[in-house]
RNA sequence: GGGCGCUUAGCUCAGUUGGUUCAGAGCACCUCGUUUACACCGAGGGGGUCGGGGGUUCGAAUCCCUCAGCGCCCACCA
């Protein structure tokens, strides 16, 4: 036998991929004879490279594919990555910049040529790691959301989202590097990580047509001139009498309104809050709550304006007029005090500058209406999501959602379909091409001379989950202009036979932090669209942390590469280590043990497959004992298989595997084989042998979804097959008769088996010393049934059963059931065994101490249902039958 | 600050509507074992008053209240 006695996963993984790949096997097309299942990936980012976090991930969804392939479903994954452009952008500049190239000092063109070269070159890394872990996606459909047909449906739902009124312009405060001149990302503002302490400046306003003043906490005194109220709380006793009266800004004297706004900390800084809406987030929220003007006194390279009214500061950096205006304002009387206090500052990752809140007109969606039907299925369940604890996080936010700002200041990414023909905030036009723009544009302007050169598009790109939230219609060409109908703004059904057939999806896998950002969305997509959900069910995992629970990270170091671990350990190995404790919305804690274990079962299973290799045929028929082993791993089998079935419906994955897990490795190695395993150098017979190899395929078939390679090698040497009859695409196993009687008495054999192991190693016996055994029982049956397996794992000589008790013998007594082991007088430890038989009946006497304690309550036996006080009785008639065999025992010795 | 959730063996987790199999699984641990598939193994074993306290009930890990600790999401302090 030339097998290794240790699985090598790495010579097999690499061929059987390939041998998939050329079979074509994870293809799928639309075929209504089959029920489809479609799984589409949470497209990575285009830049990305495998972290642990895909490997659970990708497990998963791998583990789902390949079983309702099996099941004979027409089973799809669809594979993809996302442009993702802040991320991206970000890379890509950086490159350039390590090439000495500034991307200001490119064109938009140039540029794109760049990001492009770049996607070309790293763009596919993360989808070949993919294949390493045996991702069984239909590469073919590969997609990108910066595709030409992905691209265009992101601009043709832009347009119809426009004509539907649901798309506006809108000011909102955004990131401004002034230093970069370009407006940053939240991603991308870095805070220190301890606050710093700065100043707290007191300022004292004037009151209209009063003596009384009022005081003012400022960080940033250098926006007093853009001051347009003074808020307090209206629940402050100090100052609510002056709510509706005006204050005077200092220097300029502007009258600015005094309001109450529950936004004001009565116990923070001094209670009142100057209010600057256009250079603070929180000030803007007022303003519009307010109807407050907006005065914007800082220019886009950070110099003050003309509209701080004050000479000497227009022109001068933000920073030193804060410095000047505090001399000032001190010497003018109206600074009162400052005190420190701990912030934290926004710096931009780029340059390292200040970053300066800035309004700016962006485009955003109006989300209430539109968000209506996906809040609603969700919390009825249509789309349930797994665990079901996030419909309360679900909820929360679509109860509270907020337009979506869709803009972004950068170019790698789909371009807002908008182009101005003037300069005013409406003069533009929506259109999916510059042509159509401009008919528009000569339209509404009234002027119909213009031309080409005259209408100039929006230099903004859209945010990446406005694309991906089209993610699984677009896979399918959804909105390809042949299926799209722009009057209703509708996709067309029953003209693209991959979206009628492959839509819904069946699952989604993906990390509960971005079930508003893109699963909400691609929801609320589907329903605008397709007037379906986008897919039944949510799965949502956890994070991967380390041993200590901190999240992995690069900078952390504490992440292993999963590359290297397929290397050391397989993929199947790496695969099951990662599912064996990871029940959704539960973080997983990595530990390298996990994939230890899994390296080891896979081991294990080998090592089984070898010992039935080995066998050589021989004998006639079916011994007894052969024939009751096969009937009883049959029937656990099932009894495993129901159970697995209720686990994979409930989306239970780990609990799926750990069924699997211990049906194989207890009860098919540990019980079934050594059961049917003839002595050693005996062949075995025939019909024992194809039946084993039968269950031994049957099992594997389980574990495929799990360990894809490993059981397509088993599988391929356990038999002779039929071309084409690959485990991957082979029968899924139904579930049989389980039969409960066949089960439950093995388990009470395999727990007599026990008794007598124990019984030899608590005497210091070895395993191959032969005992006899007799049996006092009043239901033979069992014991009967499994007589040869008895015998042959408990190394018994002599089986019999018994009226009496048996002197001078080991024993145990299970419920009323009493075994005896016959041994050499003088071989027993009398003492010892006395002082065992005491413990045990000192603790059986408790036992039913307690059960009599219940039963003698009368409103125990009254109230509670028949079937629970019977139990009890049960319990009762068991544990004085022992007591007394337990007695008489201790008597006799 | 607002919302949500968690706390069961050393670790990671099961435990469905309170009551048959309710205190479980895997790993780890301990003892023994070079038995002829596998030491990446086999046989056997120990270990939790279910976070604390109170209540409802004949009966609570399970329902209610309260305290403590932890975590997530959102908004973030001029």
């Amino acid at each position: 036998m030339s097998i290794s006695a240790k699985y090598n996963p790495v010579e097999v993984e690499d061929k059987w991929y390939s041998y998939w790949m050329e079979k074509g096997y994870f293809k799928a097309k639309a075929n209504p004879d089959k029920e489809p299942f479609t799984i589409v990936i949470p497209p990575p980012n285009v830049t990305g490279v495998l972290h642990m976090g895909h490997m659970l991930n990708n497990t998963i969804q791998d583990v789902l594919i390949r079983k309702a392939r099996m099941e004979g479903k027409e089973a799809l994954w669809v594979p993809g990555t996302d442009h993702a452009s802040i991320a991206t952008e970000a890379k890509v500049v950086r490159m350039l910049r390590e090439q000495g190239i500034k991307k200001s000092d490119l064109t938009r063109d140039e540029f794109l040529e760049h990001a492009w070269e770049w996607k070309e070159k790293y763009g596919g890394i993360i989808l070949e790691q993919l294949k390493k872990l045996g991702a069984s996606c239909d590469w073919d459909r590969t997609a990108f959301t910066m595709d030409d047909n992905y691209y265009k449906a992101v601009i043709c739902v832009f347009v119809d989202l426009y004509k539907k009124g649901y798309i506006y312009r809108g000011w909102r405060m955004v990131n401004w590097d002034v230093e970069a001149q370009t407006t940053v990302s939240n991603e991308e503002v870095i805070y220190d990580d301890k606050e710093q302490t700065a100043k707290l400046f007191k300022v004292q306003y004037s009151i209209v047509g009063s003596d009384e003043k009022v005081i003012i906490a400022t960080q940033r005194p250098e926006t007093i001139m853009g001051d347009t109220a003074i808020a307090v709380n209206p629940k402050d006793d100090r100052f609510k009498h002056l709510i509706g009266q005006k204050a005077l800004v200092p220097f300029i004297n502007r009258e600015i309104p005094i309001i109450g706004d529950d936004y004001v900390e009565i116990e923070f800084g001094t209670g009142c809050l100057k209010v600057t809406p256009a250079h603070d987030p929180n000030d803007y929220e007022i303003g519009q709550r307010h109807n407050l003007e907006i005065i914007d006194t800082i220019n886009l390279d950070g110099t003050l304006n003309e509209k701080c009214e004050i000479e000497k500061y227009i022109g001068m950096d933000r920073f030193a007029v804060k410095k000047q205006i505090v001399k000032d304002l001190d010497a003018a009387g109206y600074l009162v005090g400052e005190e420190d206090f701990q912030t934290k500052i926004g710096r931009s990752e780029r340059t390292n500058s200040v970053i300066e809140p800035k309004l700016s007109l962006q485009w955003f969606i109006k989300m209430k209406e539109i968000s209506r039907t996906a809040h609603q299925v969700v919390m009825e369940d249509q789309v349930e999501l797994v665990p079901a604890k996030f419909k309360n996080t679900y909820n929360h936010w679509m109860e509270n959602v907020r337009d979506w700002s869709i803009s972004r200041q950068l170019w790698w990414g789909q371009r807002i379909p908008a182009y101005f023909y003037g300069t005013g905030d409406d003069e533009f036009v929506v259109a999916e091409t510059p042509e159509e723009a401009l008919a528009l544009a000569r339209e509404k302007s009234g002027n119909a001379n213009l031309k080409a050169a005259d209408i100039k598009q929006d230099e903004d790109v859209l945010d990446t989950w406005a694309s991906s939230w089209l993610f699984p219609m677009a896979v399918f060409d959804g909105f390809n202009e042949e299926y799209f109908d722009k009057e209703t703004g509708k996709i067309i059904k029953g003209k693209n036979a991959d979206l009628d057939y492959f839509y819904p999806t069946s699952v989604l896998v993906t990390a509960p932090e971005i079930l508003f950002f893109w699963v909400a969305r691609m929801i609320i997509a589907g329903y605008e669209y397709m007037d379906e959900m986008p897919f039944k069910h949510v799965y949502l995992t956890g994070i991967v942390r380390d041993k200590q629970r901190r999240k992995m990270s690069k900078s952390l170091g504490n992440s292993p590469d999963p590359l290297d671990l397929i290397r050391d350990f397989g993929a199947d190995a790496v695969r099951t280590g990662m599912l064996f404790s990871s029940p959704a919305g539960n973080d997983l804690l990595y530990d390298e043990k996990l994939v230890e274990q899994g390296r080891n079962f896979a081991n294990k299973i080998w090592n089984a497959f070898r010992l039935v290799k080995s066998w050589e045929i021989g004998g006639t028929s079916m011994p007894e004992e052969n024939r009751v082993a096969v009937q009883w791993f049959d029937a656990r089998f099932n009894q495993a298989l129901t159970e697995i079935e209720d686990h994979f419906s409930k989306f239970r994955i780990s609990d799926a595997l750990m069924t699997t897990y211990k049906l194989i490795w207890n009860d098919f190695c540990s019980w079934y084989l050594e059961m049917i395993k003839p002595a050693y150098g005996e062949p075995i017979d025939p019909a024992t042998l194809q039946v084993t190899i039968g269950l031994f395929e049957k099992i594997m078939k389980v574990l495929h979804p799990f360990m894809p390679f490993l059981t397509e090698e088993i599988w391929s040497e356990l038999s002779d097959k039929e071309d084409g009859q690959d485990i991957i695409v082979s029968a899924w196993p139904v579930i049989g008769d389980t039969d409960e009687n066949l089960t439950k008495q093995a388990e009470r054999v395999f727990e007599v088996i026990s008794q007598i192991r124990n019984m030899r190693s608590s005497k210091g016996m070895s395993p191959k010393d032969v005992l006899d055994l007799a049996i006092k029982t009043d239901d033979k049956s069992a014991y009967e049934t499994f007589q040869g397996v008895i015998v042959k794992l408990g190394n018994i000589g002599e089986f019999s059963f018994t009226n009496e008790k048996v002197q001078n013998a080991l024993s145990f007594v299970i419920q009323s059931d009493e075994f005896y082991l016959p041994i050499e007088e003088g071989e027993i430890d009398i003492e010892a065994e006395k002082e065992e038989i005491t413990k045990e009946l000192e603790y059986t006497k408790g036992f039913l101490n307690s059960v009599m304690k219940k039963l003698s309550n009368e409103r125990f036996v009254n109230n509670a249902p028949e079937q629970v006080v019977a139990n009890e009785k049960k319990k009762q008639a068991d544990a004085e039958s022992k007591i007394k065999i337990l007695e008489e025992k201790l008597a006799s010795l």
